[in-house]
DNA sequence: CGACCGGTACTTGTATACAAGCACACGCAC
DNA sequence: GTGCGTGTGCTTGTATACAAGTACCGGTCG
């Protein structure tokens, strides 16, 4: 029910200022106010949607400022966790580390299927460290980012590009350099990163407003 | 009414392993059992509590693994925000924290009140970097870690050890001097960490068993 | 005496009904 | 034409009723 109505928001599929009303969307799933209530209120917790009492409430504009921040804590958890890797690295995280970039390289791989390897890729590499249950956090932070991500990607940093800086980083790993696995993830997640200035230019109404103005109701994102 | 019941976990007045019905906090609450819903979904967001479908809700223990979890995001997040501290810092921020550690170094400070003191100089310090809005993800992961501590402080690490170590950090930002403000940073969050294992040997029944059983309805904490 | 089987009392999960409040649209007065 | 007041329809928040399932207790049988 959450996973659902998650992914439908990170998939754009529901837009940003969207309303999303619970009687509307339990009748359109079929089940009742209360699941669909409470799996707004864990969207809400990680930012994802808006609640505004006795008023409605909506899909969370992307956030200049979340994004930032959700950035700083990946980067600063992930590169940290570079400084804890082991010398002796876990064997079986690594093949499926390197299955995965495998698979990242294929032709004609599909947007939502690389996101898909690039999560597993991301948290793969935290266990590396020992730190694997860490990225449940990063992953709760990260929602805006990857909502910035998806309008990103396929064109400033196509999914070939992404694949390439990954594999530079585990390669850096497996050598034992961190200061090159460090330089290579900063890179590669600033790269992420710089793209949603460029977008915000391109769907302005798609981020949120500079001032704090609560959303009316007639405030409504259409796909034009 | 989150609030309420969260406090009553971090405060230890619900006892790691204690049940926690629905039904009993509404009655004692004096609400219907939703909003009680509602919050402790929440709180299992944050690991504080842990629901069985059909079972019980239950006060986590304190479990070691996602204490060492919080301590290291803590540790990535606030040392990595001290890389990004601006040259001139905000004269506001600045003068609440002075103000904050005056408040620290009162004599006959009660425990809670050092607490909140606590959590509003460590946010203090992120907003100097421009990373305060990281504070609500730091905090949401801290939860295990908070209970750790007010099990750990007044015995080992004692309020009067942690304003010192609160103010040897400030010092060193003011004075500009980054390495030695990371080096006092680490020696103060891991002062925290280093009394989880001796609070464990204390008082085992409020950490997890190493195996991961499903607990029982017996199974109950009691203060002894 | 020990093991097994069923009833009972509790739990959470879901559905529904009611309460309170805000935004908008319509209509009226100026 | 413009401004204001009121009614209506929607929203979320809360309370309650029902459904489904599990653990425990006690009796019964071997």
């Amino acid at each position: 029910m959450y996973a659902t109505l998650r992914r439908k928001v990170l998939t754009m599929e529901l837009a940003p200022g969207a309303p999303v009303s619970e009687n509307e969307l339990a009748a359109a799933l079929g089940v009742s106010r209360t699941p669909v209530r409470e799996s707004l209120i864990l969207l809400a917790e990680e930012g994802l949607v808006q609640v505004f009492p006795k008023v409605g409430s909506f899909v969370s504009r992307v956030d200049p400022v979340r994004v930032a921040d959700a950035q700083f804590i990946r980067e600063a958890v992930e590169l940290t966790a570079l400084d804890d890797l082991p010398s002796v690295l876990d064997a079986d995280v690594l093949a499926a580390l390197h299955a995965n970039l495998d698979q990242q390289d294929r032709a004609g791989i599909g947007l939502e299927e690389f996101f898909a390897l690039d999560e597993e890729f991301h948290h793969g590499l935290l266990q590396l460290s020992g730190h694997g249950a860490a990225w449940a956090t990063v992953s709760a932070a990260k929602g805006h980012l990857d909502r910035a991500r998806r309008l990103g990607l396929g064109e400033a940093s196509p999914p070939a590009v992404n694949a390439g800086q990954h594999r530079a980083i585990l390669d850096a790993i497996v050598g034992g350099d961190v200061a090159a696995a460090r330089a290579a993830m900063r890179t590669h997640l600033r790269a992420v990163f710089d793209d949603v200035e460029r977008i915000r230019a391109q769907s302005p109404s798609l981020f949120a407003s500079n001032d704090g103005s609560t959303p009316v109701r007639r405030n409504v994102v259409t796909w034009d």
